[in-house]
Formats: structure tokens, sequence, C-alpha cells
DNA sequence: CCCACTTTTCACATTTCCGTAACATTTTAA
DNA sequence: TTAAAATGTTACGGAAATGTGAAAAGTGGG
């Protein structure tokens, strides 16, 4: 699995190209070679650094640099500039604005690959530290701590204690709400692999409808298609 | 009032003679020609920083570096190397064993000033994140003393006597609560280092669950996953 | 060099987890 | 309606992960 997930919004094809190259097999890499597209990514990309020229096509790295930090939900991803302009003050600039690093073009592809990493896993520890658990109908998911509950009436939490294959595929239906997940896919996203001809999808289906039998969470079952999560109506309630 | 305090390891004359013009009037600067004299600076002047030259008249700048990282009293202060090697490998490594930064000389003095600046803030944010509670359910910890107690019924307090490695262990769960640890994060943490297919944490994670034993607090296996650090009550709260 | 202490490795015990087979039940399609 | 196909569920053997005592190796005085 790739380290992180990176956004290069950058114009030039040549250093497109060599980012791609360089960063390309080692990080869940987008690039966009504009400021509109690079806004339209950020929320279903959520990128965990961002790489960002400063001359673009449809205007000012700054602009979009202020614009990330003006909204909380992005305000707290690692932006590295990338730029041909070598003029100090910019650089200064971009340092007290919040930047975290300010590269110079040329660059070295393993210095660039050193300091994405450096900024990566330093920008994960504070933003581990902000976390707020998910929570989905009477379930409470907390991708922290890897662990699933129930709230009851009381609003107290009961562990549903799951295995680390139930756990996954909970993870698997809930990063992919309301969609008909098939087993072709589930085998995917959760063992990586193909489960042809075989019913151990199935199996671990049967064990997580068990634990979350208490909850107001279920798998329906699809025939010939797969298996959708969804949550009890209010109506049967 | 000084901004931030700066401890700068440097021989070269030159280059301190320029670091006392750029940086001195901004900040409490302090420079030292050799690793001796900055270790002992460390425990009273306690810099938000340092700038440390890898060719030292007493020893590498690296062996400095792992000191820091070992002792978790100074583990956290940002360290940026400023040298005259360019050599891409060096950097690599610099950054991959946790430098904020790595400046070629010669350098700019502006550009210098904005990338500590840069650094000093996020270190705060870093810091803060990573508090480490004096006192979690029954246990008291002293960060200064590196003691932990367990408060009985009475409030009297009663040495748990950790080793220090046990002392770390569990200072790393106490500074990323509610989240599970993997073995890889723990062996990072605690050793600086990868414990690749050895049994050396969990043996660790025994020895420190036997003396929490009479605590209310307790080491949770998340298969496959790594170890919570949980409070009893917490449980079924 | 010895001693006390800590850390790591080793080996074995124990627990947890997973995938398959087998059979039951439901759904589909003719 | 009925047979075939798809799905649900349980039991179980073995594999993988984890727990832990004891031995070996490392460490730092005195």
């Amino acid at each position: 699995m790739k380290k992180y997930k990176i956004l290069a919004v950058e114009d030039e094809s040549t250093t497109q190209i060599m980012l791609q190259h360089s960063l390309g097999s080692i990080y869940e890499l987008i690039i966009t070679g504009n400021l509109k597209r690079a806004l339209e990514c950020l929320s279903h990309f959520k990128p965990d650094l961002i790489l960002l020229d400063i001359h673009l096509p449809d205007g000012n790295g700054f602009d979009f640099f202020n614009t990330l930090k003006e909204n909380t939900q992005y305000s707290r991803i690692p932006v590295m500039f990338l730029s041909l302009e070598s003029d100090i003050k910019i650089k200064v600039k971009s340092f007290s604005a919040g930047a975290y690093d300010y590269i110079t073009k040329p660059f070295n592809e393993s210095e660039l690959v050193a300091r994405i990493d450096a900024h990566c896993a330093r920008s994960e520890e504070v933003r581990s530290a902000h976390y707020i658990p998910e929570i989905f109908g009477d379930l409470v998911i907390d991708v922290e701590a890897l662990q699933v509950y129930r709230l009851d009436k009381n609003g107290s939490k009961n562990l549903l204690s799951l295995s680390p294959t139930e756990y996954k595929l909970l993870e698997c239906f809930l990063s992919h709400l309301g969609k008909t997940l098939s087993r072709e896919e589930i085998s995917k996203k959760v063992w990586n692999k193909s489960h042809f001809q075989s019913r151990t999808v199935d199996r671990h289906i049967s064990s997580l409808r068990k634990k979350l039998g208490p909850t107001g969470i279920h798998l329906k079952t699809i025939s010939q298609g797969g298996y959708l999560l969804s949550i009890d109506s209010e109506v049967s309630k």
C-alpha cells in the first residue's frame, strides 16, 4: 500500500512528468494543471500533502493556499511550494504564511521524497490529536483505536469486539455508503485478492451480521448483487 | 522579548559570526563549537530549536541527533541540519531520521529566519498535541523524575519502579491516548528503529502489563493491530 | 573482573482467527 | 410449482498471532 496521498498542482509538463516519474510509484499521486481542478479534487481525494506551484494558468498559488487556510477541513494539510521563483521575499512570505517547505526548481528527486515523508509523518502526529470518532446510526467507529462501539439509550458505549477482518469489512461498507458491494469488490478491498467460487466473503458477512445484531445497522443481501449496509428506518422503531 | 531560544552547534568561525549577526538580535541565541558543550547547554537552556552542523571537532552531528532522539525530554526539539555537505544521501538520511530541515551552506539569512520561525511555530503545535498527562486513571506520572506511581484508596503514592524501556513504552501510550499503536509505531517511538520480525515489543508489553497489574489501567491487545491503553471503567462505560 | 540490572532472544504454551466443507434455508427462473 | 442456484450458518482443523518464563547477551559501575 502506498504511503501517502499527494496532490500536485503544477502546469509545466516537464515538471509534471518528473513528478509522476519520481513520486508516482511511491505515493498515491494526483497531478492537476490548474487551481480549479485542484479545488475539485480536495473533497474526495483528501490528500495528506499538497505540492503547489506558484505561477499557474488560472491564478496564483498563494490564493489557493489562503483558501485552504480558511477552510478548517483543509487548513492542516501540509503545503510545500515548488517553484522556479527563487526570490527570497517570496520564500519568506510563503513560510510566514505557514508553508511547510519551499523547493526551488530544479530539485533533486530523492530529496523531494525525503522532505515529503518528513512533513507527512509530522503532520500525521498533529492531526491524530484532533481526531473525532465517526458516528453512523448508533455505531461509533474509532479508526484511531480500531474499535467499534454501539451507543445505547443512555449514550454509553458498548464494545462490539470485531475481529480484524470484520473490522475491515465494516470499514469497507462505511467508506462506500449507499453502495451495494459485490463479493468481488469486497474481496478486492478487504483481502486485496479475488475469492472466486469461495464462500469466504459470505462467511465473514455472517459473523459481522451476528455482531451487528443488537445495533440499528444491518447488512442487506442483494441477491446476485452483493451486500448493502443500511440503517434501520425510523418508521419501524 | 525574543521569539525563540535557538541553540546553534557550529565550529566554523565565519559561520558563527554570520549566525550571530543574522539571528542574534531576533532570538535568544547560544552558539557552541562542539557537542560536549551543546549537551551541557541542553538541560538549562532548553532551546526551542537546534541548528546542527554535521562535521564537528568532537564528533558527528548525527550522534548528537540520535542522543536527542533517545531522550524523551529532548526528542521533540526541532533540529535543522546546517552543513557544507550537499550529498543527497546525507540529506535523505537526515530527513528519514527525523530532521525538520537541512540547509546547505552558504545560506540566505532571511530564508534561514523564515524557516526557523516556521519550524518553531509548528513544533509548538506538535508539542502541545503530545502532552503527557500528570494523572491518568489512578496513575501519577512524574515526567521530570521519570517515575510512575499508583494512587491507592488513601491517596498515597506507590512507586511502580518501571525500567527505562517500560517507562518509555508507557509514555508512548500516554502521549497517544485513545490510539491503537502498532508494533511498528511503538518500535519507532520507543527505540527509534524497526523491530521487524522480533518479539521484543511484545516482551516489553508483557512486563509492563505485569507492573500495571494492580492499577486500573491496562494494555489491550488489538489483534493484528497492536496495543491500546485503556482505563478499566472505560470498557463498559 | 565481577556483580547487579536491564534488554533481547529463544522456545513453548495459549489464544485468536480464518477458510473450507457440509448442510440448511431462501431466492430465482422456467 | 419446482428444481436449480444463491445465500445463511455452523462446526472444525490448522495456521497465524500473541503471551510469557527462562536463558543469553548487553551495560555500567565499583
